[in-house]
DNA sequence: AGCACGCCGACT
DNA sequence: GTCGGCGTGCTC
């Protein structure tokens, strides 16, 4: 019978704690429980059970009585243990402590986020009747490339990439696959990107697999997430769905990994422990002998490497299952355009909505228009807590900060040389939904960004009501780019495809690359008579003429010889590490001692970009720095860096937040 | 991360 | 004289 507990804390604490317990210590290990930690009471997870008093007790000389000694000696008695049975096991604590030294936070860090104790949510049940009646269709016969694609997939535990352009059906060959490892008594976990494609994959492994499926979204509460959390747990559930943190799910007997839009960012965490949730699937699948399967139309770099060093088996599906050739993609150039639209993008809407067909029109970016500048003088309406541009939202009549969400009106004048020369430029959704009313008065527009998809389930109502001919024309950000399905649209209209691309990062060409090619993907998935219009203010930019012609292989060509000239990944490794405070001096201050004790312990070969400002300089009213480590080597790159993050501990400036990211998407 | 303790400046 | 800033240290 044990008669201590260790326990460790969802805190930046590299330490357990040891608390005494007085009955029933037996299989506590894996439980959450209450415990008093200084003056306050915390849940903490129960790692590890003794019989010897902790070593901190021993090792003091407790021959000297001293009020010190005596009090830093106490074990205090634990107040309650929470759980009835355990939440996690042996592979689950070993797992933290994996995530605790790849992305050098604390276990406890690690093992809070992969349990579903998430802060609650509300609770909305339900899918329209629309995805009922979709859902219910009869399972496809396989085309000969998925056959054998489904074949390579169950017939060996490694690692697959299923290369296939938008509407090839990579999701039934996923399906089938999943299936396979089912019958065969085995679990399955399958991630999708943090969007509403989530709730529609969902459903349709719901009707697939009934009971056997488990999911996991944004909108479920803290004790649903439980549910089926212990459904998985107790084998009942078998097939789980969800986003990144799915991929902690605990499945018994984990058979397949399947990760759907391999390239989206949302499978990196964006707090801490900064996780990728490939990278976790990697190392689960390795540890239990189960196969990993990922896909898409646009892989990442890192991936599109390892296809090509073979150490990632690629499966190509090249055809189209409604047959015919991909959409026709055209550039179309903005630079002697007066106006947002270009003639030939009006005209393509107005032929697309007599065919009775409907269109999409997608731009990255919110508001009115982004940036307010004198012609007179140069100035720039800058946020009042951050170095970013104030972008004009005209229906509400303010200038909005699109980081912290400061608002203020906007100048008459220019506030700095009194000018009348100045205003906003620069178009966003808002004015071309605008746009697009006064162009076409007759055709019902909606627009779907952050802003228009406040309330919970209005973006779920909007995709559907789209989906079934409700309106013709859909305008939106990020959001309508992804993985859905839209039987009747004929028209993608990108309508600058520009934004980001020069963005100080060395991922922008591939952000931009990935999300033109799928955007254009959602063009005609169902008819082989799609069309794509590109706009843009640079048609022989390389990457959009890549993009556009939808060549993978010469984009990537020609991105990794730079990233390999330039020394990033997937040729070498990153930590980012950024020193934010809301005093300048002090982060400077932070991030010049954190860089010189980082100089010292970094391996051969191995280098620091900075210390410099970060491109976003200022966020929120804090002042940031950073600087980058770069290596070849990621476990001597490790060890360097948890190092330098020890020493300088020793010493920190307690004003000072760090933030550090291990393997970042961006270094903005 | 919290939350205390403790030590120096401007207020009734 | 004290209220309150923030630097420092600890949490089994």
């Amino acid at each position: 019978m044990p008669r201590y507990l260790e326990l460790i804390f969802n805190l930046p604490l590299q330490q357990a704690f040891t608390y005494r317990i007085d009955e029933k210590g037996e299989g506590c290990i894996g439980k959450r429980a209450a415990a008093p930690f200084g003056r306050r009471e915390l849940t903490g997870f129960i790692i590890g059970e003794t019989d010897t008093p902790p070593a901190f007790c021993m090792n003091r000389p407790s021959l000297t009585k001293g009020k010190a000694e005596s009090a830093s000696c106490t074990v205090k008695p634990l107040r309650r243990v929470v759980d009835k049975e355990p939440l996690f096991g042996r592979d689950e604590i070993e797992l933290s402590a994996w995530i605790a030294n790849y992305y050098l936070c604390s276990q406890g860090e690690a093992l809070a986020v992969m349990l579903p104790t998430g802060r609650r949510g509300i609770s909305y049940s339900g899918f329209s009747a629309d995805e009922l009646d979709r859902a219910s269709s009869a399972p496809l016969s396989l085309s000969p490339e998925q056959e054998a694609a489904l074949q390579a997939i169950t017939g060996s535990q490694q690692i697959f990439y299923l290369f296939g352009i938008t509407g090839s059906g990579k999701t039934e060959v996923f399906l089938r696959a999943a299936e396979h490892y089912l019958h065969a008594g085995k679990s399955v976990i399958y991630l999708v990107p943090e969007i509403a494609l989530t709730v529609q994959t969902a459903f349709t492994i719901k009707q697939r697999f009934g009971t056997l499926a488990a999911t996991f979204h944004s909108g479920m509460t803290g004790s649903e997430r439980l549910s089926e959390w212990m459904r998985i747990k107790h084998g009942e559930a078998r097939i789980v769905v969800g986003p990144r943190s799915a991929v902690f799910a605990p499945a018994q007997n984990l058979g397949l990994v399947i990760i759907d839009e391999e390239h989206d960012g949302s499978f990196k965490s964006g707090s801490t422990p900064r996780y990728h949730a490939r990278q976790a699937a990697m190392r689960r699948a390795a540890r239990c002998g189960a196969a990993l399967v990922m896909g898409s139309a646009t892989p990442s770099a890192e991936a599109w490497k390892l296809m090509a060093e073979g150490r990632i088996k690629r499966l190509d599906l090249t055809r189209r299952l409604s047959g015919g050739s991909p959409p026709e993609i055209k550039i179309v150039s903005l630079a002697h355009s007066g106006n947002c639209l270009t003639d030939e993008l009006k005209t393509a809407i107005r032929e697309t909505a007599l065919a009775g067909r409907q269109t999409i029109l997608f731009l990255n970016r919110r508001g009115f228009a982004y940036f307010y500048h004198c012609k007179e003088c140069g100035y720039e309406l800058l946020c009042k807590h951050c170095s970013v541009s104030l972008t004009w939202h005209k229906a509400r009549g303010r200038a909005v900060c699109h980081y912290c969400g400061y608002q203020t009106f906007p100048p008459v004048a220019c506030p700095d040389c009194g000018s009348v020369e100045a205003g906003f430029t620069g178009f966003g959704t808002e004015m071309i939904e605008e746009e697009v009313k006064r162009t076409f008065p007759d055709l019902r527009v909606r627009r779907l960004d952050t802003d228009s998809v406040q309330k919970k389930g209005a973006l779920e109502e909007a995709l559907s009501s789209f989906r079934a001919g409700g309106f013709d024309i859909l305008l939106g950000t990020q959001m309508v780019a992804k993985g859905l399905n839209f039987p009747g649209v004929r028209l993608v209209g990108v309508v600058f495809a520009d934004t980001g691309l020069h963005l100080p990062d060395f991922r922008a060409g591939e952000r931009t690359f990935s999300l033109i090619v799928q955007v254009a993907g959602r063009a005609g998935r169902f008819f082989p008579d799609g069309k794509v219009l590109v706009q843009t203010l640079r048609p022989r930019d390389p990457i959009i003429a890549h993009a556009c012609a939808l060549n993978i292989e010469a984009f990537f060509k020609a991105e990794l010889k730079q990233r390999q000239e330039q020394r990033f990944p997937p040729f070498t490794r990153l930590i980012h590490i950024v020193a934010r405070s809301r005093d300048p001096g002090r982060a400077d201050n932070a991030i010049h001692r954190l860089s010189a004790l980082s100089e010292k312990l970094l391996p051969a070969g191995a280098d620091i970009l900075g210390p410099a400002e970060c491109p976003l300089s200022i966020i929120a009213g804090n002042h940031r720095r950073h600087i980058i480590l770069r290596g070849t080597d990621m476990a001597l790159l490790h060890s360097a860096a948890r190092r330098a993050l020890t020493l300088y501990e020793e010493g920190k400036d307690a004003r000072v937040y760090l933030e550090v990211d291990v393997d970042p998407v961006s270094l903005l």
